[in-house]
DNA sequence: CAGAATCCTAGGAGATACTG
DNA sequence: CAGTATCTCCTAGGATTCTG
């Protein structure tokens, strides 16, 4: 099955066609962040230009060794973040957003535009009652 | 806790904070379409300007009734799609995409094309093997 | 400090059968 | 035609404990 390469795919088709999970851009750009804490990790990298472990553990509220080592890991086959470990003792270990990471969060820029208008028209009617 | 309403928040923070999914408008919008089906869905009733049931499920490849009705109902109440029924026997049924939906799967643009690039990067790599 | 190893559970999703 | 109603299964994610 060849991987579709208009434009207007999945994004917005203007014909008819099958979609399929592995040849969608658009579902395998949603497969890399949508598990529950990614998001938040690559914000909190983002913000900071690179974090250490258990700083980045207590900036992202919640999240346990667990997930965040599995989202890392994740994250870091993924291209999106890298991992700069200093062999000493204590460790020293650095998360920082690579070029890739960087260029997939700005393209959330629009779809948070619109969570933006849709939270502050979900907040009008809730004051109107 | 207070929405946060500066453009950069979530989508490319420039500042450390928190980030709660009821207070992201990035998490909020993708908590409208990280389920499986329903963005293909949305899709398929974009590209035909409106579809019936069952024109639907055949078109949503693999989607069972449970998880179409699911999606439709969920959908709709995010007032993401719009249903139309006629009140014969056999029932006509048509979902159209509203304009809060239509632009939203606008939003899915950049990403989509975040997508493309890297999907053509890896089958590079892997050609090259 | 920066994880790894286990164990466990809730709910998203599938399969199947039925209906106004 | 356009759905419901059950049942089951799987796995993302959580809790807890341990370590080079």
């Amino acid at each position: 099955m060849p991987i579709s390469t208009q434009p207007t795919d999945c994004a917005l088709p203007t014909e008819p066609r099958d979609y399929y999970h592995e040849d969608c851009p658009v579902l395998y750009a949603l497969g890399k962040v949508d598990q529950k804490w990614k998001l938040p990790i690559l914000w909190q990298i983002a913000g900071h230009h690179g974090l250490r472990y258990n700083e980045l553990k207590r900036q992202v509220r919640g999240v346990t060794n667990t997930m965040l080592t599995k989202s890392l890991r994740e994250l870091e086959s993924d291209g999106l973040v890298s991992r700069h470990a200093t062999s000493t003792v204590p460790p020293e270990v650095a998360y920082r957003l690579t070029l890739k990471g960087k260029q997939l969060l700005v393209t959330l820029q629009d779809l948070h535009q619109w969570g933006v208008t849709q939270l502050k028209q979900e907040r009008r009617q809730q004051h109107a009652n």
